[in-house]
DNA sequence: ATGAAAGCGCTAACAA
DNA sequence: TTGTTAGCGCTTTCAT
């Protein structure tokens, strides 16, 4: 291995100086940094990351912590995030939790306060969990897409309340009474405003009724789970809220493969706008996340703390408005 | 922080036996154990992986380096690998090209020996690109579902060749004359191969026609276009053999759009089989690569070179079939 | 079985 | 402007 030694001696400098030419600190003359480059180029002299960490105690990744990989939703926020991250140099160590709170732990107690320094996380749980290690850790956190009890920083997040209620309302507004929310995971936060949000609509045009409640998970699985149990028990339902995209695809699998027509027989609206919503048949009428730029939202945030730039103290919630895609899923009956 | 130091003052004794503590070197007394042991739990120490790797030389990091993140192919590729690294203690970086060869080329350039122990690729381009530095990081390397001229190394890869000629011959066994071929990039060999596949079966039925062979990427988008152009030039085609899934959704959003039935008017079979094929309308017929387990074996190959358990000199290609999986997006012609 | 000390490659403070 | 050197926290060899 090439190491600044080995530079030093063959620019005929000393290490120190090598180090500043490495490092861009603008003190060297311009007839060193000429002989220490000549010699890197050379030795194809790459610096020792680890060293370098290591000795600031500081290192240039970020962890970006995410409960599901498998949903699109998930990749397309891990592009927002390392498209701004690379161009600052940073890399992303990704993990992902599979929504399983201990996998979590386990890997935020592996999360050496100086293997990263800062972190992205979109919690699998939103309580019961105990950060504090996290907290300990005390390095910058921005946590986005989910919220979690036990964990209180900055945060950048779609408002799902609102989403959730513009989205039942343009159901009620295409006259649609009977509307069957499936719902995600009760631990998430996410699920909780989602539901929240359909009752709020469904109260205020006095539509509500428990039995059109479900909670499942946010899985394919659960949503064809969900709406086939949905089937079984309703002789007619007008419309579903499926509280995100994946658990519509679900649903919608079960409503085809029940005999029915979407939207003619059964309405249904989703939430994220993943690219594929669009390629459903019928396409998905969703409301829409900016998740790319959620991504590099919270990126740009995490740097600014990483770098001393922003107050730490602050606790900043960016809350985003999601927006009504309307596409096929959704009959308009007669008269609305 | 804590470090090794105050935990050895607190259990009154000296660093070496408190590394050979946490380090599990069974070489320590069982009261000294206790004592160090107690100290690291009233301390909270974490050994600072860092300086351990400083020293040792290496670290337990994994690079996988992956094209295109949001072709969920490569997710679940992603959890195949990660699943079975972190049952050993290994943590993965991961680095998405965006099939960017440049891009890519940044990323390994960066890929200091010391910052990873192993690298599971997925190459961006087969050919032109100069792996060199790769090579010259002496870091054990395994290529994974896409391969290129310039790097030599352990590979785990589908048989595209095969499952192209499968997938082909099924289609001509339905009775399907008019087979257009939607390729990948020409810069893939995945793609290559996939098209040599679809040749040999053509050629051998006396169905081979250069007019019928459409290159464009991997993404829904170009095989949304490929099939437009299609459509623009033919009549009337049989069948289309998409070179991956994504490219079959892209098709079918065209066809649909041109108001042709699936698979009445056109027969369609992808290859991957993607988590959202069989949700597709109808369910893609498609060849079914084993990605998860890909990943794991990749993930084993690895660990093996790292750990000095395989021989570095023998390079194995470990070509796995992929499997025919009939769905509803191929017709059955009469006679046939 | 335990301790002392050298070193991993780099940065940063200080001296020259 | 350049050189020297003491760490960063840990592992590992060599004495004891």
């Amino acid at each position: 291995m090439i190491t600044i030694k080995d530079v030093a001696k063959k620019a005929g400098v000393s290490v120190g100086t090598v180090s500043n030419v490495i490092n861009n600190i603008d003190i060297v003359s311009e007839s060193t940094k000429r002989k220490v480059f000549k010699a890197i180029k050379e030795l194809n002299f790459k610096p020792n990351i680890i060293a370098r960490s290591l000795s600031k105690g500081k290192t240039d990744n970020i962890a970006i912590i995410v409960p599901e990989i498998n949903n699109p939703f998930f990749p397309e926020l891990i592009r927002g995030i390392t498209d701004f991250l690379e161009t600052k140099g940073y890399y992303a160590i990704i993990i992902n939790t599979d929504n399983n709170a201990e996998k979590e732990e386990i890997f935020i107690n592996g999360l050496n306060s100086f293997l990263v320094s800062g972190i992205i996380i979109a919690p699998a749980d939103s309580k019961g969990k105990d950060f504090r290690v996290l907290s300990e850790l005390k390095i910058p956190i921005v946590i986005v897409d989910r919220e979690s009890d036990n964990l209180n920083d900055d945060t950048v997040i779609v408002n799902n309340h609102k989403g959730a209620y513009d989205a039942v309302n343009y159901l009620i507004n295409c006259g649609h009474k009977i509307i069957i929310i499936l719902c995600g995971s009760n631990h998430t936060k996410t699920a909780q405003n989602r539901y929240i949000g359909w009752r709020k609509a469904m109260e205020e045009n006095n539509l509500f009724n428990d039995d059109y409640i479900y909670w499942g998970d946010f899985t394919i699985d659960s949503g064809y789970k969900m709406m086939d149990e949905v089937l079984k028990k309703f002789k007619k339902v007008d419309a579903v809220f499926a509280s995100n995209d994946i658990i519509a695809i679900g649903a919608m699998q079960a409503i085809r493969e029940n005999g029915l027509r979407i939207p003619e027989d059964i309405s249904i609206i989703g939430f994220d706008d993943i690219y594929f919503s669009k390629l459903l048949s019928p396409p998905l009428t969703t409301i829409r996340q900016p998740v790319y730029e959620i991504g590099s939202m919270a990126a740009e945030i995490l740097l600014k703390k990483i770098e001393g730039k922003s107050e730490l103290k602050n606790i900043c919630r960016y809350v985003i408005d999601g927006e009504l895609i309307i596409r096929d899923s959704v009959a308009k009956k007669a008269g609305s």
